[in-house]
Order: C-alpha cells, then sequence, then structure tokens
DNA sequence: CATGAATGAGATTTCATTCAT
DNA sequence: GATGAATGAAATCTCATTCAT
C-alpha cells in the first residue's frame, strides 16, 4: 500500500521488528484511555493510534470492555511492580515516598482509577468490574503492608495503613492537578514532590508530646 | 414504569406543579452526572429520571453540553456557597474545617471535578470549558484565602496555599472513596472525618523546632 | 416583556397600529418560503422574522401546509393581478412584455414555482396542492390569452400559446439568475430586460419569407 | 419490503456483486435528491432505495451534505460530457442543439440546479457550495465558448454568450415541465424539442435588416 | 388574541460488533 | 494475521403540533 517504501526481500531484520501487534494496541489503549476515559474512546480511535484497523482489535480482544479491563489491569500491575521496587530499598520510609512520588509526577500515566472508571458500572461485566477491582487492591496492598509494618517500626504513628495509603496516593493527585490546568502551583516536580511528602510525612508522623 | 402515568400533549394544567422543570432537570442532571459523568450519561437518562421526555430538556437547554456545563457551575456555586458558611464560623480553623468535612461526607454529590470532566475536552466549547472552570476556581479561592489568612495569624506555618487547598480536597476524596467501595475504610463519617483532619492538621501546623 | 419600551395607556391610535398580525405572518412566510423552499423554513422561522410565538402562527394557520399553501396562492394572485394590469396597457405587445420583464426583474420575489414545490409532493395535501396548481395557472392563463389575441391579430407567429407562456417566464428567470451569482450577466436591469425581451421576440416574430 | 431479504451482518459474501456500493449509492441520491431537493430526502430514504441500511452510507460518505455534494458535482460532469459530445459534432449549430435537447428531454434527470440548491446554503459548508458551483460553472462553460466561437463564425448574431447559454437552458426546462404536470403541452418529445430550438434559434439568429 | 410549556416522531450521526476474505 | 464492508442500536438534536392559560 506504501509503493514509495518497498521493503527488502527475505526475512526482516528482528531490529527492524517494533512491536508485536498487541502491545501496540495495549500501549495505545492504555494512554487513551486514561487520558480521556472508557466513553469517550472508541475502538476506532485505538486503531488510528496504532495504526491498524478496527477489526484488527477484535482479532486480539473479544469486546471493547475485555480491551479495557486488560489494558487497565496491566497498568495497575506495572504501577505496582514499579511501585513495590521502590518501596524496598534500604533507605528511610520518607525517602522512599519521596523517590514514589517523584517517579509518579513524571510519569505520563495517571493513577486517578476512579476518574476513568467513572460510567464503566453499567457497561463492564461484573467479572471484568472485579478483575480490575482486585488490581487496584493488589497495587494498594503492598503500601498499606510497608505502613503496616512502619508503624510496628515506630517510624510512623498508629493509623489505619489503608487510610493511610489512600491518603497518600489522594496527595499524589494534586501533582497530576498540577500538571493538567494552566495555573501550575509549582514549578518543578522535584518541588511539588517535597511538598507532598512533607505534608504527608508531618501527618503521619509520631508525635511527640 | 412509561405507561402509567402518560401525560398528555401540550402544556400541562398548573394546578399540582410541586417544581419548576427546570429545577428537576437541573437536580436529575446534576445526580447523574456527577454519579456517571458526562459521556456515561444520555439526553434520555435525565429526561427519565425527571420523568419528562428528551424534547423537554432541550426546551430549557439548547444542548447537553449546556445543560453539562450549567449543571456543574450551578454545582459548584452551591458547594461554594457551603463551605463559604462554614468557613467563616467564629471558631478555630481546624474545627472549621472538620465541620466542612462532615458536611462534606455525608453529602450526596462529589467534589471530585476531574474525573466527571474526563473526555469532555473535545466535546465542550472552548467558552463552556472555560465558565467551569471559573467556578472550579472560585471554589477553591475562598479556601485559598482563609489559608493565607490563617498563615499570617500563624495559625498554620508557611504553606503554598493553592497547594494547601488542593492538598485538603483531596483528602476529602479519600472519604468518597470510603463509600463508593464495598470495603470501608472507616464505618462513621465522624471517625473518617477525624482522620482526615488530624493528618491534614498535623501536615500543615506549624513545626515546633 | 419589553419593559424599556412601555406602551402608553389606552386605545392605541390607528398609526401606531403596523399591521394586521395575519398579514405579518403572511408576509415573513412568502419571504422565506420564497427564498429558501418549503422544507428549510421551520414555523419558528417564520415566528421569529414576524416577532411572535409557534403558537400565534398555529391560531391562524392550522398547520405549516396550510400556511404554505395559502402564502403562495396569495403570492401568485398578486403577480396575476399585477401582470394583468401590465398586460392590458394600450401599447404593443413588445412594450408590455418589456415592462412585465422589468417590474418582474426588480421585484424580490421569485416566480420559480418548481423550485420551491421540490419536494412538497409528499408533504401536502392533495387538495392544498390542487390549490397551488390553479393559482399557478390561472397566473399563466391571463398570458396565455394574451398571447392568443396576439396570435389572431398576427402581432406573433402561430405557435402553442402554453409553450409561448413558459418560454417567456423561463427566459424571466434568467434574471432572477442574474441576481442571485456573484458573476452578473448584465449590470442593469434594463439591459437584462432588454435582453430578454429581444430574443423573445425575435423567437415568436412572424418570420419574414 | 425488508423482511424478505434480511441481510446478514458482516461483509457480504463475494460471488453475487452486481455493482459496486458506492454507485448504487450514488445512483439512487441522483435520482432522490434531483427529484425531491436535499432536505425532503433522508438519508434513510437514499440507503432504502439501494437496499442497504443508513450505517452503509456513512461508511461511505461522512456526511449527509457531503453526500449530496458528490452526488451534484458527479452528476453536472456527467451532464457536461454528454453535452460536450454532441456539441462538437459536425453539423451545423442549430442541429447540434436540436440533438442536445432532444437528449436531455428524454434523461430523467434535471438540470434545474437553483431547484434542488434551495435552502440548501445554510446547511452546506462553503467549500461544498463551491464545488458545486464549480462544476455548474464548467458545465456551462463549454456552451458559452460554442457560442462564443458561433458569433465569431457569423452563424449566430452578437448576443453574450453567458446570456445566451442562460436562456437556452431556462428554454430546455420548460421542457422538464412538460413532463412533470398532467397537461402536457406537446404530446412528443421531439415537438417539443423542436418548438424550443425553433423559438430559440429564431431569437440568436443573424438580423436581416 | 397570544403564548409558554410540553411532546412524538423523525432526522443525522456515531459506534461496537460481525463476517467473508 | 489482518482487513474492508456492512449493520443494529443508540445518541444528539429538530420540528410540527397540542393544550392550558
Amino acid at each position: 500500500m506504501r509503493s514509495d517504501e518497498q521493503r527488502p526481500l527475505g526475512r526482516p531484520r528482528a531490529s527492524d521488528q517494533t512491536q508485536p501487534t498487541t502491545e501496540s494496541i495495549t500501549e495505545a489503549a492504555t494512554q487513551l484511555f486514561t487520558k480521556n476515559g472508557y466513553q469517550t474512546v472508541s475502538v476506532n480511535d485505538v486503531a488510528k493510534q496504532c495504526n491498524v484497523t478496527k477489526a484488527t482489535i477484535y482479532y486480539y480482544f473479544p469486546s471493547k470492555a475485555e480491551l479495557f479491563t486488560e489494558t487497565m489491569v496491566q497498568m495497575m500491575i506495572r504501577i505496582r511492580k514499579r511501585i513495590n521496587a521502590m518501596l524496598h530499598e534500604p533507605i528511610p520510609l520518607k525517602s522512599r515516598l519521596y523517590n514514589i512520588t517523584k517517579t509518579h509526577l513524571s510519569a505520563t500515566v495517571d493513577i486517578d482509577i476512579n476518574g476513568f472508571m467513572k460510567g464503566t458500572t453499567h457497561t463492564l461485566s461484573p467479572e471484568q468490574l472485579e478483575r480490575i477491582n482486585k488490581a487496584e487492591m493488589d497495587m494498594y496492598q503492598s503500601i498499606e503492608q510497608v505502613f503496616t509494618h512502619a508503624m510496628e517500626q515506630k517510624e510512623i504513628r498508629e493509623i489505619n495503613p489503608v487510610f493511610a495509603t489512600h491518603a497518600y496516593l489522594s496527595l499524589l493527585k494534586v501533582g497530576n492537578y498540577n500538571n493538567e490546568k494552566q495555573a501550575k502551583i509549582y514549578d518543578s516536580i522535584d518541588e511539588m514532590a517535597e511538598q507532598i511528602i512533607e505534608l504527608f510525612w508531618e501527618g503521619v508522623q509520631i508525635k511527640e508530646s
């Protein structure tokens, strides 16, 4: 179809292979879904973004809902891994959180699950909702565990670890807000991260009486 | 569900009016949009919820986008007023925040603007986006002012008031999370509010050196 | 509703009365229908143009189709009268036709019945179509008679008078074309009229053998 | 009319294809639009006429306006070609015009552009209007050139060729009128054509003084 | 006399999905 | 493995029309 760029004969070299189709699709889907939400993004949008046709997507995924589910779950698994790695470095908890914060603020994808789940409840099957939910929970769990551990070590004060986790992640989103709106709160990611950690850390620190 | 109360053509008799139609529409729209987001909710959904037809909605609002915009703006104005009133009671800032938190957690509507704005950027006109944006900013501003004032009064530590505002509101959303998911973090709203305020307050308090 | 322009008390003076409502409606309708055709013009368009509401139009006319029919018929009656008057002045036929042509070219309304009747066949009732048809025929008839008479007087050659009529009116429309398109054929109405009559007259003249 | 030949989902089998779908669509559209005008004809009407669904039409044409534009332009190109061919046969101009007239009167499609353009100005984009306009102009141009040439050859008298063109086409439409109304002017197409050419030719002939 | 409120039917358009190739 | 062609269902929006006031 693109006759101007004739492909040479023979098996293409490995380096020429850019990416298996499934991956291009998932990648495009991740980007679009997290940015615009489930309803707004059409299967065609995803197809265009990765230069295939709608039908190709249906060759790999049985439905839009499934594509979304898979995409979301995979994304959360990736995020969990990334967080997990940083969560177990041999440095003080505050520093670990600081690093995670910085990494997250520089990442393009958003962690605001609730945001792009808006309005999927009626469309996704219970089983799919459950899978996403599980992935989300898993993502939180390692953080919760770290908080629980830190509490035992008296590194932080007595606090519901689930609450602490959500409070922390919630504050992370303030950083995302920073990116989207025209009026930035802080100029640099570093400063933003520092302020977030500062507030959170004071909030969960052991109170000196 | 429809045929039991088939409304006749033409103008309805004046007698049994309980609420002006515009209000029923806005009310239904607020509920649906905040719960499910812009794209998911169809004009027909709104119509059904308030027992009128699609056409009636288009009689009052020129387009879905405009209905959404109006609804969001009005909602934010209401929230701002409510917050504003509580923000200026003659009690310590921490108590005022606690009250706001409690009120907000018991309210049905959500403050997670970013959430239901997902995917509206392509659909709403720049002018509409701007209106919503302004209403959002206005909503934040009074909180910002209170923080600025509190800083001057040495009630809280030196901190960017915009950041403080967003951090506070972000933590509020942890409460909404509490409502939606099956696994509640805390059983009572009071406890939830206490924990939120506790964390936030420690985070912004003047540090004793 | 327009509080800035308070109407004085008492019965308004006769001169203040601008026009009976029916007439404003017919006038507006004539303008819009002839310019844009039946389907394109909504009842609301007509209402706006004459500063009343849709309901008012329905107070005077039972349906859009009827409004259209009435409007068209009245318009054709007016045109017929105008043509008729000029058709019986005591001057040579060629001059009479020239005058009619000039008058018609300066008039705003269009005589291209077929044009704005496009697509009304399915919408108008047979009876309404018939009324319009009759008015159209009546409009033509007086011209036909004049041609028949002229033939008897050997003022023009033997020719089917119905054909002559339509040929003449057809040529008239060339003038309307002149108005609408950007590239005018002739600058002045006079010149246009002259050329039309010249061509037509030569075409129907008695051939000198 | 629908249920007897319920077409299954998906791509149809290749075997029994008589005509590419695009062509069926354009054909149906040409017929309907020229007969009933833009506004009256719904996309569904076109779809039904060529036994596909609305969605299929939108698969090939991005909008109704575009379908209309394409249809009109293609039709005018076809007409132009047909006229052009006859316009350059090596016979006297009067005979060529006679042939064109006869052919046109037997054709089903109408040349009355203004007629089915009624009310499209507000709906079509300027670019679409421009395309149609250009096709129309192109259609006229070859006729104009022939008249200009004939004038130089003293085959016809001095006359504005644009005017002559429109006058000729206008007279052609008298023939269409003949077809539509119940009361025919002449019984046979041949006679109609003769009369039209007779009138026109006398009208543009060199005057013997 | 005139209008505001409401509706039913239908128009245009989008989109997830299917299927033969 | 990938795609072009086609569709059904639904969404947004328009409009002629009705009716109580």
